[in-house]
DNA sequence: TTGTACGCGTTATCAA
DNA sequence: TTGATAACGCGTACAA
């Protein structure tokens, strides 16, 4: 092991060994009020041979701010919310700011036992990830500091959320395969009581419409977000509706389960029916057979923006209101 | 907002409201030294009605410790990574300790600046993420607190290193299909450069060589860790080796790949071709058809178990060397 | 039993 | 240009 936490060396160790006081030795190593040139340089020379690295600690108790967020996340296992994650902790770590991570597994005790926790370390704000564009239940009445909402809806307006655009996803795939010339397009989704289905299908709908095209199948087909339940809608929607020559999928196990079923059922993809899926899940869409078509929703992106409006609002400037961010069209064979 | 940081709430107004010093308040708080009963309660009642937090900034100044640990991940969106972070954090908030988590993308320089960066934190310890079972460079010597090992090779002996236990988990997946009398049984698994690969593949070998078996098609199949590589290698091993009647694949997706590939051949999954899998990803084991039976890799508790070490480490017994933590067998219909 | 006083490592003010 | 000194908030000898 280095140098036992005893020995740590302080400012003091570097002042002495550059033969100046203490606060001279802290003005140089942070260009700091008038210091001569070779003073500065004898300190930082000093600081550098002693590896000397100031104590965040006590920086933090006289700055009154630590360069440490917390970032709060319901459900961290779901796939969502580590690409936010890893784009926010990028950007952070980028400003030389720290991520204390705090996983609530959707429990309100655990939530305000974080938040108190996160308050005593001084965090400077808070990034608060949801597990879907649902609403989540503001916490900023309760917090010193402001707070930035990622992929969840806050339920106080004057809170910024940064959520998924739905609607323009689903209106990527739409346009997409309308431009392939397919007017037979069904849609296979997830369950009906999350807002992210039902906002694409709403959208799905509006797009179709705008040329004069229903559904194929009449209905958007809600169930599970499975491959299972892909593969089991697929048999119903080609049963129904027989000319269906695309299916929009509501992510990509249900494109992958889709996919699955229709070539059991002779259809061939894309070439008789064209898939998109959503997510752009990489380990199913990429090694899907064949790799599908499907929508991006650019989370580490996502992650990155929480983070300017974080600083923006330490900064004083914080927004307000709902903010969509674009999602990304991938093309591959599935629709190729 | 709430109160704004300014206006925080000290350990001095709570003595104040009390009518008491700062040290009797502090003891009172704390249950150190001798404070009288009514006093007691009278600061307890003072601080419960101000919602006084200690600042931990400053209690970690002189204690010379924070309750705070680094998180080191080289490639965190990796699958592994996550439930082990997840057990690990919380472990480690049962605790009452934070965790400070860095990703390096696997790169060096980030990886140093984030060490630095945790230590300038005064963390008290650390936890390293490896992302393969495989070796990686130790840190110890350049850090003055202990640090643990998970999912990775320490280079040095003298570290604490958690592994998988790759042998064993080989070991469950060959004797159950054993159990359910499959006498010829292939094994289709990941890139050769992975020590996983070859120490689950040795570990097959030698369990049938205990029963005089030997591998249906000669050799393990080594090729990528995807859907794609199991469906073209099932097809070649059943070329190979018709007799096959069980396959053990090296991860979940390669064995959802060998099942989609059997079915299109018209072999039924299990009756006439048992499938094992491993990880227990249960979004391509559960959701596979059939559901796959396959190893789980108890992530979470190898977070668990570094938690453990690292308080053990921390209250001065240190372990040290390779620790592999036993696998669990999950039976679903693929042996069914 | 309670309170005074000091130290933790740093920054900032102001006098020298 | 430099340095003594006072914060920051807390814990803890030691004195009262």
């Amino acid at each position: 092991m280095g140098r036992r936490r005893s020995e740590a060396v302080t400012l003091g160790d570097v002042a002495k060994r550059a033969g100046v006081s203490i606060a001279t030795a802290s003005k140089a190593i942070n260009d700091r009020g008038e210091v001569a040139a070779a003073t500065r340089a004898r300190v930082l020379r000093a600081a550098a041979e002693l590896s000397f690295q100031p104590n965040v600690l006590a920086q933090g108790l006289v700055a009154g701010r630590t360069r440490a967020i917390g970032l709060l996340t319901d459900e961290f296992d779901g796939r969502f919310a580590i690409p936010i994650l890893l784009g926010a902790e990028n950007a952070l770590s980028n400003q030389e700011m720290s991520v204390l991570l705090c996983d609530t597994r959707g429990d309100a005790i655990r939530r305000n036992h974080y938040i108190r926790t996160l308050l005593a370390r001084q965090v400077d704000g808070f990034i608060v990830v949801g597990d879907s564009n649902d609403v989540r239940t503001s916490l900023t009445a309760d917090l010193p500091v402001p707070a930035v909402y990622v992929y969840c809806r806050s339920s106080n307006p004057d809170d910024l959320s940064l959520v998924s655009d739905d609607a323009g996803g689903a209106r990527l795939a739409i346009e997409h395969l309308m431009a392939l010339q397919r007017k037979h397009i069904g849609h296979i989704t997830g369950p009906q009581h999350y807002r992210a289905a039902r906002d694409r299908a709403a959208a799905v709908h509006a797009v179709l419409a705008e040329q004069g095209l229903t559904l194929a199948g009449g209905q958007p087909l809600h169930g599970e977000w499975s491959q299972r339940w892909g593969r089991h809608a697929a048999r119903v929607l080609v049963a129904t509706a027989p000319e269906v020559d695309a299916i929009f999928c509501g992510n990509d196990q249900i494109a992958s389960g889709v996919a699955q079923s229709l070539t059991d059922l002779g259809r061939r993809v894309p070439d008789d029916v064209a898939i998109v899926g959503y997510d752009n899940w990489e380990i199913f869409a990429a090694d899907c057979k064949p790799p599908l078509t499907t929508i991006d929703l650019n989370l580490q992106q996502l992650g990155t923006t929480a983070v300017t409006h974080l600083f923006a609002a330490l900064e004083g400037n914080p927004a307000t209101g709902v903010v969509r961010q674009p999602c990304r069209l991938v093309v591959r064979e599935s629709t190729a």
